[in-house]
DNA sequence: TCTAACTTTCAAAATAAATTGAAACTTATT
DNA sequence: AATAAGTTTCAATTTATTTTGAAAGTTAGA
């Protein structure tokens, strides 16, 4: 296999993994290319490579810096932006752990907090039942976030580490 | 909030997160029927509540099951099929991560391995960047699979007790 | 200020995914 | 075997998402 055709596999596998994560192909696959890329890429670059729009490439540029996984970089001497991505697989994980329970776990946190208010019949099995599967989540989700919280600010060293020690 | 808001609302919430989670909405809202029903249901009775076709309450019962998230259930007397739920979130959660371990970090440590072989050229930047992130990318992915695959063997309990001990 | 390089926006078009519903199929019962 | 209850399939349709590309908006430098 040579470099060409190794790198379509890695920007095909990558973008098919960002869609069973709800991730657009193509912002997975702007992402995928700016893993692999030496230098910091423009716009352009990321249009030609991968044979996409202007407003397109420039939209997940935009989402991807807002999750944080690529940085705008300025060269001397340039007047366009050149972006950058986090290569550190394990940061990569974190951020993407860190957005997700923002947009993700608070609000279903915050819907279960309301959803307890509900005024239930003591002896109605359905109301009892809502009432249950409520508490019940909630109590495994705020478990999970916790966890998930202290998890993110171990470096990966720490993390696994104390992990395998866990599990040995 | 009455029960029936409130039920509006568990489907609706549900629905939401499976939707940034690459589940159906109907899916997902499937799954939170179940999750709160006390008793099991019918296909009937799923295309009632949710105001669905028989084809669509069908094909997401099906897939539910081959998730291993709902089973079917006999009643006595009863030729159709019922459907039932697991109610315990953590078994739902270690039943999710195992189906996605099979179906997605397999396949990537697999072209991870298959790109390993790619001829470079030592002192190409681009060659030796692709290279460097494919085998970071697999020792990274080893490592949280070795984790998930030893956390879906320990109870709710004996998992959060050990993070608790980890990160106190 | 004016121009040119560059970025952003957004309505329209293209593409992808979910849904319907009726026909085909299966299975238990008489 | 015939019927009826129930399940599955799938081509056509609907709905949702992504993409395009040209126009509008910005900004740096002459």
């Amino acid at each position: 296999m040579n470099y060409e055709e190794a790198k379509e596999k890695f920007l095909q596998a990558w973008g098919t993994l960002g869609s069973s994560w709800g991730i657009s192909r193509t912002m997975a696959q702007v992402h995928a290319l700016l893993l692999i890329s030496p230098d910091s890429l423009c716009t352009e670059d990321i249009m030609k490579e991968l044979q996409i729009s202007r407003g397109n490439a420039n939209m997940n540029l935009r989402d991807l810096i807002d999750w944080g996984l690529i940085f705008r970089e300025l060269k001397a001497g340039e007047r366009k932006e050149f972006f950058r991505a986090e290569k550190d697989i394990w940061k990569v994980a974190k951020q993407i752990i860190k957005e997700r329970r923002k947009r993700e776990i608070e609000p279903v946190l915050q819907i279960m907090e309301d959803l307890k208010t509900m005024e239930i019949e003591p002896n109605n099995k359905k109301h009892l039942a809502l009432l249950e599967a409520v508490n019940h989540i909630e109590g495994v989700v705020e478990k999970a976030d916790f966890a998930l919280e202290k998890a993110i600010k171990l470096d990966e060293n720490a993390l696994v580490g104390a992990l395998f020690k866990l599990f040995k």
